[in-house]
DNA sequence: TCAAAAGAAGGTTAATTAATGTTAATGGGA
DNA sequence: TCCCATTAACATTAATTAACCTTCTTTTGA
């Protein structure tokens, strides 16, 4: 499948040579001249890169990134820019960029950082859709969980559960960011279903005892799978 | 402790100024001029980023950055450059560097590049793996505390003591360290917290005399083990 | 100068409280 | 109705607090 790129860019010309170059090299472009636009045509395309302007009409580079960033937490984000303030620089890393090119950029500097941005990604999550998780495979966007042959679909909170301890694996979530990003709010009564959510992801995941969510008493709970 | 940094660079005067100038920001930085010595340098310093300027006398940096990648896979490389030559570039990024920045460069840009690396570092080595206690061993990320056969679940509060305990063994933590780090305040009843936790971690070692947490009353803990 | 007394710091074990686990009952919407 | 999310009720476990004990240090007075 090709690698699809979500453009922001409002110089009609620019954004048209930058686009056709790219697809040349077997990229699928999407070019959106307005920043308002972004989210809307991301969530339409789901794409695996964006390049964005920082100067941008109704909406600047940054916002968009930082708006990308908390309905995908894994994508790649490049800044293109005029600007060549540091502190443009300090603003697009923090908010959540992963590279930053001055204009004028060569093609083949745009491309090579797309590379790299790609490798990385491919490193973090593997092929995305099925994750891999011992002996189960879960596939987030058929809410499936398989394991040998048996085939297990789970709810849609099981679903996300699952999805923000895979985003997490290795490491610690919070309960709060875990009850935030499932159920919203962080209420008592949130809290209490997330323990019996947690019971269930536990008792589907038990075939494979190397699939292990353990509770951080107090703070939150570590998943980890190979 | 501080980043350490190895600086290849053979223009002196530029390389005393960026050298200065990382300090200032609280690098500890080592500046080498020979590619050829760079190898040498690495191995001693074992720096966490090196910073490497591609066109230098007796080898090049594109060549260093393959080896310094055969010595430790996980380092994070910046080329620097007065090349403008796209096919460097990709020769960059082949060659194992993780960023690339053009000369003339500023500071901000070099620090700001810096920290994104060291940042996905922690990331990707996050859950470090298992550390020998004696006749022990323990496994930071699963929780676990293995003596021959025999494998001890402990709790959250539990490892984290024991990593702070770990992080300074054969020398001395105070308290009020280990409090902050694995309290967060150090106020009276976390402190009488501690002592607690100290008991039960120094139970479930005592099969190994050679691991010990010794008391430094009034000041903390000195944990040896092999 | 030295021994006894008083304090302070920490050790140990047990009791208490808070957090989470688990299973079942309830309730609301396609 | 059936499924899923929620609420409830009770069980379990970890973290905290408390109580009492031991050890070392400092103070004090003969």
């Amino acid at each position: 499948m090709k690698v699809k790129i979500l453009y922001v860019e409002d110089e009609p010309f620019l954004g048209r040579i930058v686009k056709e170059s790219l697809e040349t090299r077997g990229f699928e472009v999407k070019l959106v001249a307005d920043g308002a636009l972004a989210l809307t045509v991301f969530n339409e395309i789901q794409p695996d890169i964006c390049v964005l302007d920082v100067m941008l009409p109704n909406k600047d580079g940054y916002t968009i990134a930082k708006e990308l960033r908390k309905l995908r937490a894994d994508v790649s984000i490049i800044f293109v820019t005029a600007k060549i303030q540091t502190e443009d620089l300090v603003k697009g890393f923090e908010s959540g960029g992963n590279d930053y090119l001055r204009k004028p950029f060569s093609m083949e500097e745009l491309i090579v950082r797309i590379n790299n941005l790609l490798q990385l990604a491919q490193k973090n999550s593997k092929s995305k859709g099925v994750e891999a998780l011992g002996k189960y495979e879960f596939d987030s966007s058929k809410y499936e969980l398989r394991i040998g042959q048996t085939v297990r679909k789970i709810s849609h909170r099981e679903a996300m559960l699952l999805q923000a301890l895979i985003e997490n694996r290795n490491t610690s979530v919070t309960r709060k960011d875990i009850l935030l990003k499932v159920w919203g709010d962080d209420s008592f009564f949130n809290s209490r279903n997330l323990d019996v959510y947690i019971a269930k992801l536990r008792d589907y995941l038990k075939e494979d005892p190397s699939v292990k969510i353990i509770t951080l008493k107090g703070v939150g709970y570590h998943f980890s799978a190979s």
